[in-house]
DNA sequence: CTTGACTCTGGAGCTGCCTCAAGGGTTTAT
DNA sequence: ATAAACCCTTGAGGCAGCTCCAGAGTCAAG
């Protein structure tokens, strides 16, 4: 059966981190303050080790963890009413994103073909422009923020 | 019209980047170096503003500076090859990071209306215990790297 | 009861990406 | 020809987010 208790260092490696990382995380306050063993061990329960996955998912999406702190806050009354505040404009950030990436990606995806045309066309000389110069660019979207 | 050349102040402006930022980058050589007027002064072509533009784009989706310079290069024979694997594995890391932010859309619209409901429910005790505890915990999805 | 793996604290150090400052030249409008 | 607004270089500084270190204590296995 699953333990209900880890120490840091099989924190981290569930999580996928450092011990280093787990501690300034505490530090932090983005984890609530471990209890201790006799010999002062932190003593985490499961719900640590999925916090440290939801940081490090929110950061791989370019939050920040003063953002992630926001969302993590759990207080009662008007507390509680920025947070759903935070969750839903977090929200849209998300949707934006999602639109940036796949903006983003259709660049990509055009330089990309660009590039083996070229290829096939002239062999090797004086390929893949990528956003390098004027001629080759495709007449396309530009700015929307 | 719009002109041909740009001093150093109206590419950062355009671009919506510091003018240290644009001095940065061709540092870095993510920009070519500009060429002078008599003075000193950079000038640089309307393809450096896209440039910087495409720069901060790709920042935000969480690409490194180095990242960067590897899709901006423009050379011939293999570098051409290196920049269109390049390429494809960037598109890749997108669609997969594309797929991060849907699931972690859902975790944070699953966070939000279990606040609303909570709310509605109980008044404004206790609430929003995003990523708080076990307790309320959605029976769902968790982990696949 | 020793050994090796683990943990503790506090603080310094590192990387990435700028930002700022000093001390000066350039341009342009008036 | 002077002032305001811009630009130059070099080099230091700053913030986020760790990472590493020393010096010491703890724990589990044998």
């Amino acid at each position: 059966m699953e333990p209900r208790e880890f120490r840091i260092g099989e924190v981290a490696t569930r999580a996928g981190v450092s011990v280093d990382a787990v501690r300034y995380y505490e530090r932090l306050k983005l984890l609530p303050r471990a209890r201790r063993t006799s010999g002062n061990f932190r003593l985490f329960g499961p719900e640590s080790i999925e916090r440290v996955q939801f940081i490090k998912q929110a950061q791989e999406l370019g939050f920040t963890l003063d953002e992630i702190k926001g969302l993590l806050a759990t207080g009662g009354a008007e507390e509680c009413q920025r947070v759903r505040d935070l969750l839903s404009k977090k929200i849209d950030d998300l949707d934006s994103k999602m639109k940036v990436i796949k903006d983003f990606r259709r660049t990509l995806a055009r330089h990309l073909s660009a590039c083996e045309h070229e290829l096939e066309a002239h062999g090797d000389s004086a390929c893949c422009p990528v956003v390098a110069g004027d001629k080759n660019r495709p007449p396309q979207s530009r700015g929307e923020k």
